[in-house]
DNA sequence: GCCGCATTGTGAAAACATTCACCTGAGGAC
DNA sequence: GTCCTCAGGTGAATGTTTTCACAATGCGGC
């Protein structure tokens, strides 16, 4: 198996989504073509994506669409659920926290901290906000795997450490910075205002960008 | 000049953020490797990045960073202000109001919609929220450039529908689906659900994904 | 059972992105 | 002024991702 590119990944997980749409208005199978179309991608990059993980499908059919979504989340690792640590009790952390999406996926919110005294003890949604200090502690005793950083950008980097040695093994940053990070764990950032950038850059050259990323 | 690909004006706003941190410290000069340094990449990509756009250094000496920061931000069509238009004033909506970063590089949130009748009239961070049926009028009268959408998933195409339908040129979408837009405008999407997928892939594979993606 | 149509899976080609390697220009030491 | 070192710019090479195009099915109709 080749190494996988993020691209795919990420593909893969629109995929899940377009078929569990598709599951929803009750049809049974489905051609790469129209899995393509919903997606604004084309047909070959649908089937070359599920090609590196095997067969799924049946030449002149197309795929089963139960059975795909179960593949898919097989290979995105969503049979199994995991235990997410938020640091940040702000905004962002309050917008995750109120999102029930992430549950259905199979991500549970297990601990919740901060570091403003004013906001330690408060019940933000189910959760009750915990010093930050008890991070390493309470991650330990909780087995947070995932740890999500949503504090300011000063914060982050500290916390980045905090989380990997109270080991937890992927980390989601919301702070607008790369972070350092050993390389057995993984990262992900999401970086709003390098989007906003991009979307003033795109609107500076006068054309909206080349069409497999337009349809975003 | 060839077509800039999406991931150089990524990194374009990483390098603008590098260069104000290195200004705050009060550095003059920085070289291209000091600057790949920091990001996690290699010199020789941050020298044919800008290279599309000019000769910004000075062999032998590096780049100047004012310079460098003030050409970044013309490229990126960051000299001039931005007028963005958010629909959703719940936790997400909420979030971006209450973070300054944006108007620090920027953009201004000129008004603030919804549909829900108990969110319509309040008061969020100096915006009173409007029903989201004026929109067109709202948005045309305030010249409204960028639409942010941050409403549920079901309401996310409508919503693109109509900032196209006001005159919108750019949309950033929070909600966890791709939507379609006519050619011509800007489109990027934030999806966190993604975001936490692809960890679970990375996490399920065993190792983190290679390294220039995995500094992210 | 055979034909025709639909649709997958996949090597090969093309497009795209990154890295290399070297030429060139700039300043400093003496 | 000459030499040395540093470091940007850039064509070529390499690596990666996407697209093409077609052989290999699988099914329905008759």
């Amino acid at each position: 198996m080749p190494r996988i590119s993020e691209s795919t990944v990420r593909r893969l997980s629109h995929y899940l989504r377009v078929l569990e749409e598709v599951e929803a208005e009750g049809k049974r199978m489905i051609s790469s073509h129209r899995l393509a179309e919903r997606e604004g991608i084309t047909s070959a990059q649908v089937r070359k994506d599920l090609s590196y993980f095997g067969s799924f499908g049946r030449r002149g059919l197309g795929y089963n669409v139960a059975h795909l979504r179960e593949e898919i989340r097989t290979i995105l690792g969503l049979e199994r659920r995991w235990r997410v640590g938020v640091v940040g009790a702000g905004n962002i952390g309050a917008a995750l926290l109120a999102y029930r999406g992430f549950e259905k996926q199979g991500f549970d919110v297990v601990a919740v901290f901060d570091r403003d005294p004013a906001r330690i003890g408060v019940k933000l949604d189910h959760h009750e906000v915990q010093d930050v200090a008890s991070l390493p502690a309470v991650a330990a005793r909780e087995g947070v795997e995932i740890g999500v950083i949503a504090t300011p950008l000063r914060a982050a980097q500290d916390v980045a450490d905090l989380l990997v040695a109270a080991g937890v093994r992927g980390i989601l940053n919301f702070a607008p910075r790369k972070l350092f990070v050993p390389p057995h764990i993984a990262l992900r950032t999401v970086d709003m205002a390098m989007e906003f950038e991009s979307l003033s850059f795109a609107l500076t050259q006068g054309r909206a960008p080349r069409r497999r990323r337009a349809r975003g």
